[in-house]
Order: structure tokens, then C-alpha cells, then sequence
DNA sequence: AGCCATGCACCG
DNA sequence: CGGTGCATGGCT
């Protein structure tokens, strides 16, 4: 996948200064992300410790930061590797009316490709009324997703199972002395699967680190899993 | 104490 | 009026 830059276009005067300062910032990377292993030199503006992207093109998940980022580390990368689950086998159509048996075939599917599943996550209301603002928790954020160093963040892009590509604007709001990681314009792929509230939408990659996306309807387990926190009903 | 869903003000 | 970012509050 690749990143499209947006500070170097005309019209973001308001990201110049913060993007300049961390420009500035940036010759000697002063924090790396907590958590994983980053920091190659500053000179390398996607390379990986332990893994390369094929480069070019219709790449992996490669994803840079605004200006040159100044932790290089990109690419969604679980240290562990990841295995396939051979054995299911998904020719077989899916029994869409049976959420269980749709969310195995997913998963069949995604190891056809070659992908492990991240995380699920079952979508809020906000979720889905936010104009596809998909809020990610921040563990999973934190280890599987491009490290950002500015709130601004960075498109990303990821390709679905029947082929189409989605391109998201992966970044973060700082919260109290933390952050709250969101995807944005997921709307598109919240069409294109029907998802409502409470459906799931599907985080997976590739061994190249790739993201994969798909969705899929809630199943008993998610149901069990997360029940409906309680609304209250403001009477009228 | 932290995290996350949501409310809401502000800006276009 | 819709979108964006922020702040608050509920819940774990």
C-alpha cells in the first residue's frame, strides 16, 4: 500500500508549522514509539529492521510519515510471524444467513490470501454515524499500525478480498496525556459490506504487511462479547 | 487510572 | 448544514 503524502500540497499552511517543527525535530529521532523496535536512520524513510517492503507500486503497507518521518518504522509489523490455517478450505459459498458461518469464511478467505486477521471490530454507533471515523483501539493501534508521530497522521491504504482498494486516513487525536487512534473513510467500505452498528469490520495483513480490510455481520459471539452498553431512552 | 464512545463547539 | 477536532463522561 502506500502513503500519499499531504503536507508538500498547496492549502495545509496550518500543518506547515507543526510539520516544520517536527521536521526540525526529527534529525535525531528523540523518541521512538513505546513498544516496538524502530529506528533505522533517519535517512531511510520506510526501511524495517526486519522486514522490506517488495517497494513500489502496489506495495505493502509502507506507510510515511508526513515529512520524512522521523521514526521510519512504517509497516504494520507484529514481530511474530504469521501463520496460515491450512486446512479450512473456502471454496465453498457461505451460508450468508448465518453470521457464524460467514465470519468462518471470512476468515478461510483471508488465509487464502495469505492474510492473518489483526482484530475485529464491531462497530459503534459513532462508528458508523461518524462519516466512517472507526475509532481502533489503542493497543491494537500501537502494534499493528503505522506509528504516527504527528496527529495528523497518514493515508494509508488497503485492499479488500473482492479486489478493491480503500484508501484511509490513518491518524489520532491526543486524548488527556494519551491518544485515540481513528481510521477515517471507512464510510466507503461500510457501504460496499452493509455494515451497521454492531457488524464488524475485519483487520487482517498480509506477510508483506499489507493491510487487508473486509466486514462482516455481527456474529452470537460478538454479541455475547460485547453487549449493547445500555442506552437510556431520553423520554420524550 | 486508562480507555473509548459520544457530545458538542467551532469552522468550512 | 456537514465535517473536523476536542473535551467530557461512563465503564472497566
Amino acid at each position: 500500500m502506500e502513503v500519499t503524502g499531504q503536507g508538500v500540497s498547496s492549502g495545509l499552511a496550518g500543518f506547515t508549522s507543526e510539520a516544520a517543527a517536527a521536521a526540525a525535530a526529527q534529525a535525531v529521532p528523540p523518541q521512538v514509539g513505546p513498544g516496538l523496535p524502530v529506528g533505522p536512520s533517519p535517512t531511510a524513510l520506510m526501511s524495517e529492521p526486519d522486514q522490506q517492503q517488495p517497494a513500489s507500486g502496489t506495495g505493502p503497507v509502507v506507510c510515511k510519515q508526513e515529512h520524512g518521518g522521523a521514526s521510519g518504522s512504517a509497516a504494520l509489523g507484529p514481530p511474530s510471524q504469521i501463520g496460515h490455517a491450512p486446512g479450512v478450505v473456502p471454496g465453498d459459498a457461505p451460508d450468508t444467513s448465518d453470521p457464524e458461518a460467514v465470519a468462518a469464511a471470512l476468515g478461510a478467505r483471508m488465509n487464502v490470501v495469505g492474510a492473518s486477521i489483526i482484530f475485529e471490530k464491531p462497530l459503534t454507533a459513532s462508528d458508523v454515524s461518524g462519516g466512517g471515523r472507526v475509532v481502533v483501539p489503542k493497543s491494537v493501534a500501537e502494534q499493528y499500525f503505522p506509528r504516527l508521530e504527528q496527529p495528523s497522521g497518514v493515508t494509508i491504504s488497503a485492499t479488500d478480498l473482492d479486489g478493491r482498494t480503500y484508501t484511509f486516513k490513518w491518524r489520532f487525536w491526543v486524548n488527556n496525556s494519551s491518544r485515540m487512534y481513528l481510521l477515517e473513510g471507512a464510510g466507503e467500505l461500510h457501504k460496499n459490506y452493509g455494515l451497521e452498528v454492531g457488524d464488524v469490520m475485519v483487520f487482517a495483513q498480509k506477510p508483506d504487511g499489507s493491510l487487508v480490510v473486509a466486514g462482516r455481520v455481527a456474529s452470537k459471539a460478538d454479541l455475547k462479547k460485547k453487549a449493547p452498553a445500555k442506552r437510556p431512552v431520553p423520554a420524550a
